[in-house]
DNA sequence: CTGTATCCCTGAGGATACTG
DNA sequence: CAGTATCCTCAGGGATACAG
């Protein structure tokens, strides 16, 4: 080893494939997903529920997200052969506790956003932006 | 109200103003800043070992996420007025705070990540994702 | 009502070259 | 070493029109 500091390998953090990890993040990182489920928490809605529920949402992104959700079986979609049709779409178990767990991140939100906030307020107005420099300073 | 089902406002389920959580949610779900908040978890690391750490990010997005991750409070930069220059990037207790949540997550996507690939494989194999029919079926 | 199909535009992000 | 600047691609996602 050249290097006497600590890299290991690459991302030591995540305990072997990460693959899954990121599938997770990159699900709940887009827009609508987390939405959807958490509108979908108080029970079970229909297509044109969800579009009202959900303002800005088009309907290219519900019927996208919604089968992207029914695929990794967070929810489920129940069609009634009715004139006129009916769909009705429900939180699964999983779904549910995909739905905990952000709730629970979204507590850790509720308590630090205004930290959060303060910061990046102090660092625009101030321009602290470029870091800090120890007391070390030493050039040469 | 014509609808006699429960819609109220959008989106119920977050209470008041839900910017922050999109924010969070923003954050951790983009390419890198996981990646980097988790690998500075194992302490503070310079511009240069980051970027060995995490293979494949450009040096244009580990720049820029560093500043995000620092406008933000979750990470501080030292520079030291050396020759050759020398940064050290480190989690802050912030910081350090959103890591365990998001490895919370983490443990969430780790304990079902096989359900959830055993569900998309079904999906897709069977062709079973345009729903289930109820037994309510019933036409005209 | 519940979608599909198409067009289009924006911005996240990679590659590369250059600077202090 | 630690960035900055520039160009360019590609995919997320909005608007709109159409279909079963």
């Amino acid at each position: 080893m050249a290097t006497p500091t600590r890299i290991s390998g690459p991302c030591q953090t995540w305990p072997e494939d990460s693959a899954f990890i990121r599938e997770v993040l990159d699900r709940i990182g887009d827009k609508w997903s987390v939405l959807i489920i958490s509108t979908l928490g108080d029970g079970p809605l229909r297509y044109s529920e969800l579009q009202a529920s959900i303002p800005g949402i088009s309907q290219r992104m519900l019927t996208q997200t919604l089968k992207n959700l029914e695929g990794d079986g967070l929810i489920t979609r129940t069609a009634y052969a009715e004139i006129p049709p009916r769909v009705e779409y429900e939180l699964t178990d999983l779904g549910r506790s995909l739905m905990d767990a952000v709730m629970a991140l979204a507590g850790w939100a509720a308590t630090h956003h205004s930290e959060i906030a303060g910061n990046r307020a102090a660092t625009e107005l101030t321009g602290v932006g470029r870091g800090k420099v120890p007391v070390t300073a030493s050039a040469g």
